[in-house]
DNA sequence: CGCCAGGTTGACACTTTTCAAGCCGCGTGG
DNA sequence: CCACGCGGCTTGAAAAGTGTCAACCTGGCG
């Protein structure tokens, strides 16, 4: 905290471009939070980011429990949110990647409600929420946009939602690629060809199944000629495919 | 919306306690949207609530698709979310009662992206979100509870994702059943004795579970000695023994 | 009075998990 | 540079949990 501060400063007037966020050149302001400010706001939005933080594989950049005082977005990386039960048992909540927001769910109750776990090397833009809370005041579309935010993370969530309460093995799995894949194509990342950054476990916990039946459903869309999967690498032979086994009924 | 407009204004003078919503005056206020502000400021905050809406059991206050324009705080009764697929399955996401908001999900894309539909006849505080916009900039206090109010609703549908994700049937009726019972308290109800609003089917479609497997937990719970069921009514026998289903693993 | 939605219960089928064995690939240390 | 170890992945067989189908019950309402 008090050291983020001292960087902050150190960096205003040096290596501004290197350390300092800088949402104005920053090439993800299209789907990140400054999203349809004018050139105006950008510089004012710049004056509440405080640096990067770069965080490490394996490392996690906030745990459930720990005060809630800023949020996150993802500069580059990607993150897993993973709630842990009474019991231990736990689940991943979500997978996120540059130009999402994490820590929504810590200003509800002042703490963070999950661990938001790094699963490459990572950095991420640092928001005080209190900034943010004046911020927004000031700046209308700062404040439409955020709250587009936390309303796209609730219906993200419902979705989710469907996905564990309705869905079969299979089409959840479907749904999860295609999911990656949309995303990935709108970084402009290859739809059609990708590193999964998560192990089958982890993808499990997010789908309410276990890592076994992930692995049996990649083979059998392997074996169908839907995918090609190798380890972590995916590629989309017939996406078309894929979204029948994802509307599933018609098999 | 014109008609409402058109209602407000004519109740302003005349049954103004009716017709109004008159936070400053709700026994709700404490655990609704305006909880923690001033007096003064609850008196601006009645500027912006609309007139009460009437919703019949079975009627929906809004539904998926619709245009967005305000979120609705329950005065009284009981509302199921419901999500509605492509192809015709739907899922049950959440269930409101009294003081809580309803309509979050409509503000990222302009639309409403579940129906709210009234389980028994209901009323409902209109919030035009343009005005809850403007106002939020002026009370601080406002904004922090608007925002706080989402980011709950965020952490409230992680734990859903949990109940769906990771455990099994009688543990999520065990935990659906524990749920209701805290929030009736949190409302001055009994929380050992009350009537389910809902059938079998739509607590079935929320847990993700088949109404069968809903009616064989309530039956065995039942006979565990744990509650006792009569068709909707259910009184809460041994609280301790349902938490220790709830938390399981020691079974 | 009779109908019908909603609920309960049983028998059986199916999906997914559990348990187990073995493989693969990558990083580490000898 | 190779061997080793280990996490991660795959696959099979059996077990468990939940869903499906069907029959029947119940209570409220027209």
């Amino acid at each position: 905290m008090a050291r983020a501060e001292l960087l902050r400063q150190q960096s205003t007037h040096l290596a501004l471009a290197e350390l300092k966020a800088a949402c104005a050149n920053c090439n993800l302001r299209e789907i990140c939070l400054p999203a349809g400010l004018t050139t105006a706001e950008l510089d004012q939005l710049d004056t509440m980011v405080d640096v990067r933080r770069k965080i490490k594989r394996g490392e996690s950049l906030y745990r459930a429990g720990e005060p809630f005082d800023s949020i996150y977005a993802i500069r580059s990386g990607f993150f897993k949110a993973r709630v842990t039960y009474e019991d231990g048992r736990d689940q991943v909540t979500g997978f996120s990647m540059a130009g999402e927001i994490l820590g929504l769910d810590g200003i509800g109750q002042g703490k963070h409600n999950c661990d938001a776990v790094a699963l490459e090397d990572s950095e991420v833009c640092s928001i005080p929420y209190s900034r943010l809370e004046e911020l927004s005041r000031e700046i209308n579309g700062l404040q439409r946009h955020f709250h587009k935010v936390m309303s796209r993370e609730i219906v993200r969530e419902s979705g989710v939602m469907m996905l564990l309460g309705v869905m079969r093995a299979e089409e959840r799995i479907a749904a999860f690629l295609l999911n990656m894949s949309q995303r990935l194509a709108a970084r402009g990342y290859s739809p059609l060809e990708f590193h999964l950054r998560m192990t089958r476990e982890e993808i499990g916990s997010y789908l309410g199944l276990k890592l076994e039946t992930v692995s049996r459903a990649f083979s059998k869309f392997h074996n169908d000629g839907l995918i090609q999967v190798e380890q972590k690498f995916v590629r989309i032979v017939d996406i078309d495919g894929l979204k029948e086994v994802y509307a599933h009924h018609v098999s």
